[in-house]
RNA sequence: GCAUCUGUAGCUCAACUGGAUAGAGCACCAGACUUCGGAUCUGGGGGUUAGGGGUUCGAAUCCCUUCAGGUGCACCA
């Protein structure tokens, strides 16, 4: 059953019929709530071929249809937009087809494979705010996906090696003492996260000494530096100084003096000893290795931790300190498709600029591969590993520009799968007080944040007292259910590409729109099932129901709009269209709520209409919120 | 500088991908319940869709341009 494609099917006829023309089938789309009507036709597109006015195009149609569609009751014809009344009887259909659907909004199985990578943590630090909006995006497009028919492997590919996990080492080498997550009673990825931070301290510190050094030795050129830097490094600031001298522009002076800077920092006896354990590790050198997997295993615990406290799996996780190597097969395999080219020092390069992207290094001289590299690596041992058929990418939006080259090497290499590539680029997550910064403290630890929800719920829950008679278990369950559902919403509302600001204050807002609303309404439709069941009020037999109301209509319409939403998400790799969606749906029940009496409601077949209708609508609001990752309570 | 994304009510976000008088929430003001859960519902004020041009029956949406902001432009990852 599908009331529009019936409709435009009914409308192509018409125009044959009335104009003796062949159109394609027209979209309509849900009449605006000022005019009457369900349905609306905008006519404007096809007055150039049937050379009529608008109003009359549409007053024809409508006295056609009116007569001829079995589903039509009425029409109006307001300047160019031909608005349809259906008959009630088509909505009470409705509402029964959607009670029959054993799976309603799911679209059958399309036998494809979908890989969506997400998550991606640096086991450097903890996860922050940032991290929840690609984990909650990541688990929900998966579950929008699968809603979709598609097979979906949800995979985490952990960055667990390079320079920062070395500088957490040194660090921890240095003034760890034996620390452990059990002897501090830190979580574990908090206290790698502690020697990360101090590491970085640290390095400022000896940075901003030796930089002042230099300039000291500038200003009293008879003072020798302090310390002697290699001779390539030397070259590079005697470069940069001379520059700076000549330089009157402030921002180009402030520009030259952080190039220095940078390599002033990688001259640190810190930076030093992280690039040396960086290659003792490359080496395979057994202490390092040991410190890396003892340290690694205390992140992993405490991550472990966290995404089972809001709601996230994966199907696969790859690691970066195994994928780190691949791809230099693929670097023979397009040379020899003509695809890549070599420079004379050996180096391995992509010209892209007939795309409008650039030329892109693909193997340093010395043979040793890059990100994007490995990246091309990664893409093909995912499909070796699950004959992929889409592979969804949950990134930030400072990597557009990488997967868009990405992808490009990929397609000139006729991957497979190369069509079915996908970058979810969301944007960054501001707060009230600007950017996150690490350097400046500024960022949101996802432990805190959750802890900190999770205290807003059990307080806000605790003074409206309707929990009162949980059981312990059952309360904190309920707790948790509220608090990472407000989050999640919270995150998820927001159009992914966009960036979004987190006002702490709102984000614990339980009003409005947002997710507590949205389980009050089905924890209300829930005490109403309990209460009916117990009164023996049935749910069906409501063939003698008539006069719709119209919050009744309404409501039937936008549950009715459920399978059609979900396809919309996958389509635009969305969830806030589902997220705003259950909002909406939950704020029509709450009007339908108001405007009608279900269980006192006058006659037998008008309660039992209203629960059916009540019923189904929890069922939307539920498996809505799920595709979202969000629980719902039956009582609240 | 080049590339790219964004700019909508005081604030946070929508607008079915070119359709009608641009909508919600928060905040503010005013109302509703001798009925099923008030984490509710109704009403009100609030807009030159950053500015300017263009395309057409019709533009927040497409094109050009200016302005403002973000991000990216390493033989880093």
């Amino acid at each position: 059953m599908n009331i529009e494609h019936s409709l435009s099917q009914e409308i192509q006829q018409a125009f044959q019929s009335i104009f003796e023309v062949t159109i394609e089938l027209p979209s309509l789309q849900a009449t605006n709530k000022e005019f009457e009507g369900d349905y609306t036709l905008v006519v404007f597109p096809f007055t150039k071929t049937l050379r009529q006015k608008p109003e009359d195009i549409a007053s024809k149609l409508g006295e056609y249809l009116a007569e001829n569609s079995p589903q039509i009751a009425s029409f109006n014809v307001v300047k160019g937009f031909l608005n349809l009344v259906l008959k009630e009887n088509t909505w009470k259909k409705a509402l029964e087809y959607i009670q029959q659907q054993p799976s309603y909004g799911n679209a059958p199985a399309k036998n494809q494979k979908v890989m969506v990578e997400f998550s991606s943590p640096n086991t450097n630090k903890p996860l922050h705010l940032g991290h929840l909006r690609n984990n909650f995006l990541g688990d929900s497009i998966s579950r929008i996906l699968e809603a979709n028919g598609y097979e979906v492997i949800k995979a985490n590919l952990i960055n667990d090696r390079g320079i920062h996990i070395c500088k957490s080492m040194v660090a921890y080498e240095r003034e760890g003492n034996g620390e452990s997550p059990q002897s501090s009673g830190i979580k574990g990825d908090h206290l790698v996260g502690k020697y990360y931070v101090e590491f970085d301290k640290a390095l400022r510190q000896e940075t901003k000494v030796l930089h002042e050094a230099i300039f000291r030795s500038v200003e009293q050129p008879d003072t020798p530096y302090k310390v002697a830097f290699p001779e390539a490094a030397q070259k590079k600031i005697d470069a940069i100084l001379a520059k700076i001298k000549t330089q009157k522009d402030s921002k180009k002076i402030s520009e030259l003096e952080g190039d220095l800077k940078q390599i002033v920092q990688n001259q640190t006896f810190l930076m030093r000893e992280a690039k040396d354990l960086l290659q003792k590790w490359e080496a395979g050198e057994t202490e390092t290795y040991a410190l890396w997997q003892k340290m690694n295993g205390w992140v992993y615990e405490g991550f472990e931790e966290t995404y089972q406290k809001i709601g996230i799996s994966f199907d696969k996780v790859y690691h970066e300190s195994e994928t780190y190597l691949l791809g230099k097969d693929i670097i023979q395999d397009g040379l020899e498709k003509d695809v890549f080219y070599q420079e004379e020092d050996g180096s391995v390069w992509i010209d892209l600029t007939a795309n409008k992207l650039d030329k892109k290094l693909l193997l340093r001289s010395d043979g040793t591969s890059v990100y994007m590299t490995q990246d091309l690596g990664t893409a093909d041992l995912k499909y070796k590993d699950f004959q992929i058929d889409k592979s969804v990418y949950v990134v930030g939006n400072e990597q557009d520009y990488h997967f868009n080259v990405l992808f490009k090497i990929l397609e000139k290499l006729d991957r497979p799968y190369s069509k079915g590539l996908y970058h979810l680029s969301y944007g960054m997550v501001d707060l009230p007080t600007g950017k996150m910064k690490s350097r400046e403290g500024t960022v949101v630890d996802a432990d805190d944040l959750v802890n900190q929800m999770l205290e807003i719920a059990k307080q806000k829950t605790d003074e409206l007292g309707k929990a009162d008679d949980f059981e312990p278990e059952a309360l904190q369950k309920l707790y948790h259910q509220i608090a990472i559902g407000a989050l999640k919403y919270y995150l998820l509302k927001v159009d992914p590409q966009k960036r979004m600001m987190f006002n702490p204050e709102e984000s614990v807002d339980f009003e409005g729109d947002a997710g507590p609303f949205i389980q009050y309404n089905f924890a209300r439709i829930s005490s109403l099932l309990r209460k009916a069941e117990s009164l023996g009020i049935k749910k069906d037999g409501f063939d003698g129901y008539s006069d719709l109301k119209p919050s009744e209509i309404a409501l039937i319409q936008i549950i009715y709009n459920l399978p059609k939403k979900i396809e919309e998400a996958a389509q635009n790799y969305s969830p806030s269209i589902v997220a705003q969606y259950a909002y909406e749906v939950a704020k029509t029940y709450s009007k339908f709520y108001n405007d009608c009496p279900v269980l006192v409601a006058e006659g037998e077949a008008a309660k039992s209409f209203r629960l059916m209708l009540s019923a189904q609508t929890a069922q939307v609001l539920e498996k809505t919120m799920n595709l979202l990752g969000i629980e719902m309570p039956e009582k609240m």
